[in-house]
RNA sequence: GGCCCAAUCGAAUAGUGGUUAGUUCGGCGGGCUCUCAAUCCGCAAGCCGGGGUUCAAUUCCCCGUUGGGCCA
């Protein structure tokens, strides 16, 4: 058997959305699992979507997931070049070779002439087609409509019958081929199409098996028509299922954000995001177990354990996920992570990312780990950490801070955390517990309102680690200030 | 509009011609606890509808419905 040979093939229109990840991380499986090549090509025959910077994000996104090639931009390989746009001498000559044989014509008709003839056609209560027009075109027909300045393109002459392919997923697929029209394979200005680019590299790059979204899979008996006019055998297809959002439409901005880098600046981890994307529409043949690493995935895959409907993309399961790996991820990774999004938010500046700073947020990491979903919600959500400007929350002033008998508890506590030298979660504890049983109340009633006065929240890491962490001076400083506010309650 | 694809708890999925239809996320309740988490225990929640085939259908077939896709 030879070796199998996948593909992932995206256009550099936009970021790597959710789907085309997952299409790319189901492809690379495949490859890996089968010991086969893994190509990446990117699809920018359309020049006025396609840019150098969309190329740079796919490829990006895809090596944060850890989905690298064997083939394609930046490694190379001997089925190159893997950019559509430098591969148009190869279309050109294919197509030619088609119209040669008789497979394929020139057309002359113009979008005008076409946009006629269909509403006529429509009118008439018929369904439109081409028409065949330029089917028949003599020599002198031609010569006469290229003189006239007319740039022709070139159509595939669909043939009788019906065409029918093997799906992987689904079995038995099959067309009419009256219902596909005489689709353009090259368009005038000597561009071809998505169908006919696609078909000449699969082929050329000896692809084995297609693995890609379904829908694709009414492009497939144009494809597979194509094949056999050109020559070549044709690959394995597989179409797999398309990832919706919330409201079973396609996933869009509507929906968070369909982008991969979205997701890494957020603070995801890539482990995550990988496993998370294939556990939509895949059965891993384990109950359960959720968690696998990028070696279980490769050596569990198969393409019979894929479904075939249409996924939802659900961010709490992906919230839960990341947790999960976020925890077991070590401080100093997630440390460094969280300084860049400290950076790329504006809230530190690159020059202030000391030695120091780093032992700080591990610390912070530390004590947050357990309730993050996503790194950067230690920015959204956590500005006590790094600012004194940092928001109160209105329900935890007014129905902790400003309790009946919470300023002589503060006060008390804040004469009382002075006398520690050292801000040890162990002596914190030791002096607030020993401060409440002298005012003869419970540890809670210090406690609520201190974390209050140095989060501005009633929610939070644990009270000794949090003091710990900010320190001495900074509590100090909260404490007074909450103090005041309290003060210009009662006088205003 | 034409054609194609799909359908199990809210979501991801397992599974079967005869099962108490399983698991994970989420939800709910509880334990632990300074709050929130984390963690542990428990609960609720599903075979799209209608016809067949069959002793028996969630499972096989057909139709419909709904959702999605491609082309226009």
């Amino acid at each position: 058997m030879s070796k199998v040979r996948v593909r992932f093939a995206p256009s550099p229109t936009g970021f790597l959305h959710l789907g085309g990840a997952r299409t790319a991380l189901f492809n690379w499986a495949f490859a890996r699992k089968h010991e086969g090549v893994f190509v990446l090509r990117i699809e920018d025959t359309d020049v006025v979507r396609s840019t150098e910077e969309s190329v740079d994000v796919i490829l990006e996104s895809l090596e944060w997931l850890g989905l690298f090639w064997d083939e394609g931009p930046k490694v190379g390989g001997e089925y190159g070049p893997y950019f559509q746009s430098e591969r148009l001498h190869l279309y050109r000559q294919y197509a030619e070779k088609l119209v040669q044989e008789g497979l394929a014509y020139f057309c002359y008709c113009t979008p005008q002439e076409l946009e006629e003839r269909r509403q006529a056609t429509l009118a008439a209560g018929k369904s439109w087609r081409y028409d065949r027009k330029c089917y028949l075109l003599t020599p002198r027909e031609r010569e006469k409509l290229e003189n006239a300045g007319r740039k022709p393109v070139i159509r595939f002459a669909i043939p009788p019958g019906h065409t029918t392919f093997q799906d992987m997923l689904r079995g038995e697929v099959s067309f009419e081929n009256q219902e596909l029209d005489d689709f353009v394979i090259m368009k005038s200005d000597g561009i071809p199409t998505y169908n006919f680019a696609c078909v000449v590299d699969d082929a050329l790059m000896q692809i084995t098996h297609v693995i890609r979204g379904d829908d694709h899979i009414s492009n497939t008996p144009r494809q597979v028509l194509l094949y056999k006019a050109l020559g070549f055998p044709c690959p394995q297809f597989a179409h797999i299922p398309m990832i919706l959002g919330k409201d079973r439409t396609r996933l869009s901005k509507r929906h968070g954000s369909p982008s991969v880098t979205y997701y890494r600046d957020q603070g995801y981890l890539p482990e995550a995001m990988l496993n998370y994307l294939a556990r939509l529409s895949w059965a891993t043949g384990e109950e359960e177990k959720e968690i696998f690493t990028r070696e279980e995935i490769i050596a569990r895959f198969s393409l019979d354990q894929v479904t075939k409907h249409a996924a939802v993309f659900d961010l709490d399961k992906l919230n839960w996920m990341n947790g999960v790996y976020l925890r077991q991820a070590s401080n100093a990774s997630l440390a460094s992570l969280l300084e860049e999004i400290l950076v790329r938010n504006g809230k530190v500046r690159r020059e202030d990312l000391t030695p120091s700073f780093r032992a700080y947020c591990e610390q912070v990491v530390a004590i947050m780990k357990d309730r993050l979903r996503y790194v950067a919600q230690l920015v959204e959500e956590g500005e006590y950490f790094f600012s004194e400007d940092f928001p109160f929350d209105e329900e935890a002033v007014r129905g902790v801070l400003f309790e009946e008998g919470t300023g002589e508890i503060l006060r008390a506590s804040l004469v009382r955390l002075q006398k520690v030298d050292d801000f040890t979660v162990p002596l914190l504890e030791e002096a607030i517990r020993e401060e409440a049983n002298r005012l003869g109340v419970k540890a809670a009633r210090l406690i609520h309102p201190l974390r209050v006065a140095v989060s501005g929240k009633r929610v939070g890491p644990g009270l000794f680690e949090l003091l710990a962490v900010l320190g001495k001076g900074r509590v100090l400083f909260r404490i007074e200030r909450a103090l005041r506010m309290l003060e210009e309650r009662s006088s205003g």
